[in-house]
DNA sequence: CCTTGCCAACCATTTAGTAGGTAGATTTTT
DNA sequence: AAAAATCTACCTACTAAATGGTTGGCAAGG
């Protein structure tokens, strides 16, 4: 029944992380899901509805990823690895992060859009706030910053890796970033090579 | 004498930073500089010539700058938050960094731009390396980790933290991160709140 | 029978880019 | 030094293609 609703969904959030939003035209994305550019009007009347339904679904997806990261792991460092192994299928694929585009556009971004895509990286910075401060309570990660900091550089590093790794060095240069990142912010780093 | 291809070149930069590089017209251009539409393709014939302008003048603007932080810093840590620093401005503007803008776009980029904005990031990620080995030498930076991985960490995080700030959180916030990178850089970080 | 999903055909506007020309400076030739 | 040729920077006016969006209709199915 929402097949082709879901299937414009998936085909317009691959063209936006790949090209940006301004970048693809509902003629990209009819030939892409092989419809007529009059029927996604149907789903989607105007461009920003298209937006704001794709950033809803991706915040859902990451809902769901957050939970299970949650559910299956204990120590906060290891969370804080598995939630970057979420970024790390973008740089596999060459696609950007779907938020991180559509921040980047800003300016030319319909206020809503912009908004929701706000309310995304406020609820990241938020579980990895939590996460840290549970991790400091149980002596994981280091005490001497304000989680809700170190979640903000948590979010910064991954997205800003995920946009320079997917030009530059691959999957393989992201995780070590990643592995950098999460050893940075464990307790009594070993000092010594 | 350049005078009309220099103002093209700001104005262009500000608008690629602001909407992106597919978000901005020649229209919009004209009507910044005050000058013709047609006007424009004078100076820069194509859309992508003048972008590879705007990528070669915006990298010769951070070579100045990374110059002038070797000259101005000893300690490699100071270096590397003087390097933060460059990214700050963006933040207060509301404007992305050019490059960042300009990978996001990835699919959408000529190739000869794609492959300028890999060079003036690869330039970035092999000064700092530079700096961090040194700090390492010098016994200013933890020893044990590749400056190479560190030198990508902090382009990543300070990429990533203009991203967000610039949605989010403004230049507070901005500096929060930077502070706390610069901290997990150096060495013998102490361990307690 | 009327809603849902899709379509062809259309629309106004905007897009990057072109054609051709003009006024003023600069250079070259006489 | 005067005249001729060339160059620079800009213009108006245009084009073909693409943009997001609309209208009205048609077929299937509850």
């Amino acid at each position: 029944m929402r097949d082709t609703r879901a299937e414009l969904l998936i085909q317009a959030e691959t063209l936006v992380r790949a090209s940006g939003y301004a970048g693809f035209s509902y003629a990209d994305l009819a030939a892409a899901v092989g419809i007529r550019k009059a029927s996604i009007h149907h789903h989607f009347p105007t461009k920003s509805d298209l937006a704001l339904a794709l950033v809803a679904a991706y915040g859902e997806r990451y809902d769901a990823a957050l939970a299970e990261i949650v559910a299956g792991s204990e120590r906060a460092p290891e969370r804080i690895a598995a939630y970057g192994q979420l970024y790390l299928g973008g740089v596999e694929q060459g696609l950007g992060c779907l938020c991180a585009v559509l921040a980047i556009e800003g300016e030319a971004l319909p206020e809503t859009v912009r908004a929701a895509v706000a309310r995304f990286f406020e609820a990241h910075i938020a579980w990895l706030a939590a996460v840290l401060e549970e991790g400091q309570a149980a002596g994981t990660v280091r005490a001497d910053r304000d989680p809700a900091v170190l979640a903000r550089l948590v979010v910064a590093t991954l997205e800003g890796a995920l946009l320079l790794e997917r030009l530059l060095g691959g999957p393989e240069a992201f995780s070590g970033t990643l592995r950098a990142l999460v050893a940075g912010l464990e307790a009594a780093a070993p000092d010594r090579a």
